[in-house]
RNA sequence: GGGCCGGUAGCUCAGGUGGUUAGAGCGCACGCCUGAUAAGCGUGAGGUCGGAGGUUCAAGUCCUCCCCGGCCCA
């Protein structure tokens, strides 16, 4: 006996209790280990991106982690060892701001007054606050990972590893210290690497003043009448530290003038300064190669002795498209004026401390944040007249991500790996990995890739894994010594740290081994590295390599597959991308999945603000996490696209009336029928009824299609399978097949079709347990008493037999049975009512000969006719092969004309003319037309006829009326909550005109009804009643159970 | 300014290598069916397939340009 079930389950209990069973019966550590233990069973490599874990999850999350479980728990059924590691991204910039914020401090200098000590023990604390919310959140939605065995990148071990890494780039000569000019936070006084600002939403709108400045040349040529060359800007808290300016070479200027004034700007800058200048006068224009080499007097006199300076340049990266078509250059401040000021020889100034405030160097704003300084400047400069226009400029600016103050770029001594000299070789090497969607490999990932700059990896922070590098305090006697393990660092210094973090790490200090006087001393560079180097690190990290698991790691190196939202083509992807080219000269993965944005639905971003998503615990307890699964990943999402997620949570409750109910009602079905026999199915193939092939031979193929697509990591795919099947399965072959269930001895007929169902429904969990990890397991456990269908082999397909023929007859079948209905229903014919004759025209007729009963009964018509010739049914319409326009060319567009209306003549030998031209058979086929109002009805596309005989005969009208008659019987022993096997007593009150009805069909409408005893015109005491209408007439009915 | 993705029925989206009547789900309307199903099935509104050119006998499908949206880069 199977256990009974609950038509109508609640499925998020029924999740809460496998979540139970589960973790007692530690079925996921199990299924691990019983593939570790067989022969030959491979490891397959899954890489647990790191999640900030001060923060909850939220529906971005649970997608990826949807998808970190599924194909891992495929391809554990396929016979993977599968180690799923979880993993925690403890370092870096939000874990101080929480800190920092929780400690009641702000920035650097209050950290150091804190205690660098103090204050990463409590981050060390405070970043792991999260976890226990995480973990609830990832084992609910059905998530299997290994929480006990996780790793956090600020362990010891992690962070050895790390530092090993740093090592071996650093003896490739790939990581260097330089100032460059980087995206610098002054909110966090620390710089940012290039696509730390790219991530997420770290561009915002700002307005900013825009400025036209002018700068007076004074060079002879200009020295006749005072000419000013116009630089636009709007950042102009750097004009004190303005060097040069720069004009496009090619471009033309004009010069403008007006009472003894001249100005210089792009010709294509003319319109737009209209106002200004729409009254002077051209007196010339120059190319701006003509202008380059000129001098000018500096603005500001702070710099004014400054070498090579203050002359106008030609640069390639000037355009006309903003401003006047010359640029003012701050070395110190922009990443174009630092390299053309470097090409040039000008030295660099940056007179903006490390909290973004003006160094005594600009004397006159001292102290000032130069953001706020913009407004002193203008007004210092408007008052030199020489500011030509003074506006406000709307345009997208990058903020820090974390206190979403805006960004400077400001030159910073910073270290950096040398991406920009290996990036040929990351590019090469993406082009052995398999993304999905495609378009990612030499898109948005691979674009990138070739785009490398050298990364910023050094932070003037405190909680992250320090920068392993020691330098002598005295350039005297310069001497450098970079640690790549604890070892090393125990070799010079004496002790063997137990932890790398900041301060410890910095009270390592040794005399500088290379100074005879013995008085410098070896000390430890301040910065500690970019969290983002942890994350790129995680491979090696995580298993403590090459210290420990060495073999372990260059076996399981790199990653079959790893999948992250599509950002992350800017972040993790590109890191591990990045840190294992150097390293290893090796692509970090085989396979990655990018998937895209979880908005809401109308497409804005999720907020928690604005609470315009359904809370996800919610969705738990309302639909269960199967549900959100199957909405989720068979949403393009999985592709590539964004997926919108409604507020009602109403496309949540679709993917469980769709998928998940039906799957249920079967295996509801089953266990009620099996049960009623106590019957003990079993996986059987050898079946012969037309209807159990039919749906093993579609079982098959659902297999094969869903593991095709597996394969292919194309989970919506894999989903878009099922659908179709269930509607064969529970629309088809279950409605079809009931009869057979219901009789009353148990039949070889009987036993093939719950041998049947229970084969398909075994198969179909162990196809879909990936998918729908939850009710498979619930399903297959009940079916099977099997410990769980997690630790069951991916179905085999070939066991099932394969038959395609008899899959697409029966399709056909199904086609042709949904026309005849159609056809019913126009012809206001209900079904109960049985016909005459049916006709069904097709070339493949007598292929569906064996079926014939099948769809007299489907459609309740006494004689199906099989005619092969579908034009004596219907009226012909030509149908000419589209290939033959290959060879007609021209003619192709009379003839397609023609056979559209009908202007063609079918010649006794089978040729077809018309338009000219003569078509042999093999040219054209002929399809069906069904007039308006006729009897016929189309199927197969157009290729067979079903013409129906809508007379009526008063035998079967009486036929019709039994049937109505048991149709009610039924509803009411519904609506009287008999069971369905419960045996009644029958009595029926008839008007005269359904008598003769009644009495033709009385021992039908007795089996049918479970009637034992059967009366009419009596009455029932203590009886359930209920009284209906039949063609018109009221029918009394009358029941009351008896034992059986 | 450049790159990538997308613009197909009210909504969400399918539509290898160009080929005759462009599909599905949801929603809505009407109907059918129902001894498993919070279901299922059928029919309907007739959609300039973002726009304009071009290639072709034939273009949603190829080419060019443009417009709109998203993402990315400069």
């Amino acid at each position: 006996m199977y256990e009974a079930i609950d038509p109508n389950p609640s499925f998020p209990k029924l999740e809460e209790d496998i979540l139970k069973f589960w973790e007692e019966n530690r079925i996921f550590e199990a299924s691990v280990e019983q593939r570790r233990n067989q022969d030959g069973a491979g490891e397959y490599v899954f890489y647990d991106g790191p999640p900030f874990a001060n923060g909850l999850p939220h529906y971005g999350h649970l997608a990826t982690g949807f998808v970190k479980d599924l194909i891992p728990r495929y391809r554990t059924m396929r016979g993977d060892c599968v180690v799923r590691r979880f993993g925690w991204d403890c370092h870096g910039l939000p874990a101080e701001l929480t800190a920092e914020k929780e400690l009641g401090i702000s920035g650097r200098n209050e950290i150091l007054d804190y205690g660098i000590g103090k204050f990463n023990a409590h981050c060390s604390v405070s970043v792991m606050r999260f976890t226990n919310e995480w973990r609830y959140y990832v084992e609910r939605q059905g998530r299997w990972v290994d929480f006990e065995n996780d790793y956090k990148t600020m362990n010891l071990s992690f962070m050895e590893s790390v530092i090993w890494g740093f090592k071996q780039l650093w003896d490739k000569g790939l990581v260097y210290r330089g100032y460059r000019v980087v995206p610098y936070s002054w909110a966090v006084q620390t710089p940012l690497s290039n696509f730390e600002t790219r991530l997420d939403n770290s561009y915002r709108e700002r307005q900013d003043p825009a400025l036209t400045v002018g700068f007076l040349l004074k060079d002879a040529a200009y020295a006749s009448v005072p000419t000013r060359l116009l630089a636009w800007t709007t950042t102009p808290w750097t004009l004190p530290s303005n060097l040069a300016l720069a004009v496009a070479p090619d471009l033309d200027y004009a010069v403008l003038e007006k009472d003894g004034q001249r100005v210089v700007l792009a010709e294509a800058a003319l319109e737009r300064y209209e106002r200004e200048f729409g009254e002077w006068t051209r007196v010339d224009t120059l190319k701006g190669s003509a202008l380059a080499d000129a001098s000018y007097e500096p603005l500001f006199p702070y710099f004014k002795d400054t070498e090579n300076a203050f002359k106008v340049l030609a640069a390639d990266f000037v355009e006309a498209g903003d401003g006047t078509g010359c640029v003012h250059i701050a070395p110190g401040f922009g990443e174009d004026d630092f390299e053309l000021a470097k090409a040039r020889e000008i030295p660099l100034v940056v007179p903006v401390d490390e909290a973004g405030k003006f160094t005594a160097e600009v004397s006159d704003y001292v102290g000032q944040n130069v953001i706020e300084a913009n407004k002193d400047i203008i007004r210092d400069l408007k008052a030199r007249n020489v500011v030509y226009r003074h506006e406000t400029y709307l345009h997208d600016y990058p903020h820090c991500w974390r206190t979403d103050t805006p960004l400077i770029y400001k030159a910073i001594d910073a270290w950096y790996v040398a991406v920009s000299q290996f990036k040929d070789r990351m590019v090469e090497l993406n082009r052995e990995i398999d993304w999905v969607p495609e378009h990612v490999r030499d898109g948005q990932f691979g674009k990138w890739l070739e785009n490398a700059r050298d990364w910023n990896i050094s932070r003037n922070r405190f909680w992250g894994c320090p920068i392993p590098v020691w330098i002598s305090d005295d350039p005297n006697y310069p001497r450098t010594d970079v640690y790549g393990s604890l070892d090393e660092i125990e070799a010079d210094f004496g002790v063997r740290p137990d932890d790398l973090h900041r301060p410890m790490i910095d009270e390592l200090v040794r005399p500088n081994p290379d100074d005879p006087t013995g008085k410098s001393m070896m000390r430890r560079v301040s910065e500690v590295l970019d969290v983002w180097f942890d994350s790129g690190s995680m491979p090696f990290a995580q298993e403590h390599y090459p210290f420990e698991n060495k073999d372990y790691f260059e076996q399981n190196f790199p990653a079959d597959f790893i999948v992250e939202y599509v950002a992350q083509t800017r972040g993790w992807f590109y890191t591990l991308m990045v840190l294992s080219t150097a390293i290893f000269d090796r692509a970090p993965f085989r396979n990655a999945v990018c998937h895209g944005v979880v908005l809401d639905e109308n497409k804005q971003k999720l907020s928690k603000r604005l609470q315009n998503y359904p809370d996800p615990v919610g969705v738990f307890d309302t639909y269960g996490a199967d549900a959100l699964r199957w909405y989720m990943l068979s949403s393009p999402l999985l592709v590539g696209g964004d997926l919108a997620v409604a507020k009602d949570g109403r496309g949540i409750a679709q993917a469980l009336r769709q998928a998940i109910i039906p799957i249920w009602s079967a295996y509801y079905f089953f266990t009620l029928y099996a049960n009623a026999d106590s019957y003990k199915a079993r996986v059987r193939f050898d079946q012969k009824g037309l209807l159990d092939r039919y749906i093993l031979a579609k079982t098959r193929e659902l297999i094969e299609k869903v593991q095709g697509s597996l394969d292919a990591y194309d989970i919506p795919g894999a989903y878009a399978h099922v659908p179709g099947f269930i509607d064969a399965l529970n629309n088809w072959y279950i409605r079809r097949s009931r009869s057979r269930f219901w009789g009353e001895e148990m039949t070889e007929e009987k036993r093939d079709a719950l041998d049947t169902l229970y084969t398909v429904l075994t198969h179909l969990m162990r196809t879909l347990a990936p998918m729908m990890p939850f009710v498979s397991e619930r399903i297959y456990k009940g079916l099977t008493g099997d410990l769980s269908v997690h630790l069951a082999d991916w179905p085999e397909a070939e066991a099932l037999p394969n038959d395609p023929d008899l899959v697409r007859r029966m399709d056909l079948i199904r086609d042709i049975c949904a026309s005849v209905m159609s056809l019913r229903e126009a012809k206001r014919l209900r079904a109960r009512l049985p016909l005459k004759t049916l006709t069904v025209a097709h070339p493949e007729v007598e292929d569906l000969r064996p079926y014939a009963n099948l769809i007299a009964e489907e459609v309740n018509i006494k004689d199906v006719v099989l005619e092969a010739d579908p034009l004596s049914v219907g009226e012909h319409r030509l149908a000419v092969k589209p290939q033959i326009g290959k060879r007609l060319g021209k003619k192709m567009k009379d003839v397609m004309s023609a056979s559209k209306s009908g202007d063609w003549t079918l010649r006794p030998d089978g040729i077809v003319e018309l338009a000219g031209v003569e078509l042999p058979p093999e040219d054209y086929t002929m399809r069906v037309l069904a007039p308006e109002g006729s009897d016929t009805g189309l199927f197969d596309a157009g290729a067979g006829v079903v013409l129906m005989d809508t007379q009526l005969y008063p035998e079967l009208e009486r036929e019709g009326y039994a049937r109505d008659i048991v149709r009610l019987i039924q509803q009411t022993r519904k609506d009287g909550g008999f069971n369905v096997s419960d045996r009644i007593r029958l009595n029926l009150t008839l008007p005269e005109e359904l008598m003769q009805a009644v009495e033709e069909h009385r021992e039908r409408i007795a089996t049918d009804t479970l009637a034992r005893e059967f009366t009419i015109g009596e009455s029932l005491k203590d009886g359930f009643g209920a009284t209906h209408e039949v063609g018109g007439k009221n029918v009394v009915i009358e029941m009351v159970r008896i034992d059986a």
